[in-house]
DNA sequence: CGCGTTTGACCGGCGC
DNA sequence: GCGCCGGTCAAACGCG
């Protein structure tokens, strides 16, 4: 995974850049910027954008933000809907390896990725009032780690830096969406594990061949594909192991668990049951897990 | 009692 | 070489 990684932090890029500009669907834009991206399309940052975008998680910010708006009139209670991060403003920014996200949260809202992630630490950072706390993926067999802080400039700006594999974020957005809604990515998220994934990538090759096939012919939505991984033949196509199995709980669970769950929640992974050789494992993840009992609020 | 958080210590990289 | 700084570790603690 040496060379994955080395591809997509070095020259492939340009493939997958090229690869990412042949689908359809708007990338990573702000609402700002979609007539300008359209227009330029072809530009290479527009273009390393979207392979920001897709490349790591497959939904884009847009997706994210479609999903949110419906979850918002649609099926979230008002409590979640308060407690829900709205996202007005973000940046994605990518550098090396890390990915920056930067979110305005309404009030106390968190910045929920529906992911469990553990706080390893915090420090107080050099020249900023707001400490910095260190997160990472309880899943084992996930190496995505973040870093959560406030911004100076603006207290209900978080600055949120993604460095491993994905960006967990993204995930339970877009699969709250209803199908009819959401601009279909062209890419599923086959891309979960691009850099470093010693784990995820040499454990599971076979996620990318199973999950990755034919970029065109998921006109479906995702998320309807995702009911049927509630299936368990279905669950099993998933891949037996890696990340997609840690997606499949957060497509089946309550979305409103996605939106309440704070950014690090008490429930962790019922840590990989999955050996794998246990390609059903996904379904030993039962909404129960994702129960959150416990608030928790960055300082 | 188990699990996650807290928090000070520790470590390595970097600049002077 | 030294000190600063960011990142990680791990024991103690708290909560359900």
């Amino acid at each position: 995974m040496d060379e994955l990684m080395a591809a997509w932090t070095e020259g492939s890029e340009d493939e997958l850049v090229r690869e990412l500009l042949d689908d359809e669907s708007p990338f990573l834009v702000v609402p700002q910027e979609t007539v300008e991206s359209k227009l330029m399309s072809s530009s290479s940052e527009q273009a390393i954008s979207r392979l920001v975008s897709t490349a790591y998680t497959g939904p884009t910010i847009e997706d994210i933000e479609s999903a949110l708006s419906l979850t918002t009139g649609k099926c979230q209670s008002e409590e979640n809907s308060q407690a829900r991060t709205s996202i007005h403003e973000r940046d994605l920014s990518k550098i090396e390896n890390k990915y920056t996200l930067k979110i305005k949260s309404c009030g106390n809202g968190m910045a929920d990725d529906g992911y469990k992630w553990r706080k390893y630490g915090q420090k107080s950072i050099k020249n900023s009032p707001n400490p910095r706390s260190y997160y990472r993926c309880t899943n084992p067999r996930c190496s995505a780690k973040k870093q959560v802080e406030k911004s100076s400039e603006d207290p209900d700006t978080l600055i949120i830096t993604y460095e491993g594999l994905h960006l967990h974020f993204a995930y339970p957005f877009f699969l709250i969406s209803p199908p009819q809604n959401v601009p279909s990515p062209s890419k599923k998220p086959k891309r979960i594990g691009l850099q470093e994934g010693q784990d995820q990538v040499h454990d599971a090759p076979q996620i990318q061949e199973t999950q990755g096939s034919p970029p065109t012919a998921d006109h479906g939505s995702f998320p309807t594909m995702f009911t049927h991984v509630q299936e368990e033949d279905a669950a099993e196509k998933m891949g037996p192991q890696g990340l997609l199995e840690d997606m499949v709980p957060l497509m089946i669970r309550n979305p409103a668990n996605n939106i309440t769950s704070s950014t690090s929640s008490s429930s962790s992974y019922p840590s990989p049951p999955n050996s794998p050789s246990s390609p059903s494992c996904s379904l030993g993840y039962s909404p129960s897990y994702f129960d959150i009992s416990k608030r928790y609020s960055i300082r």
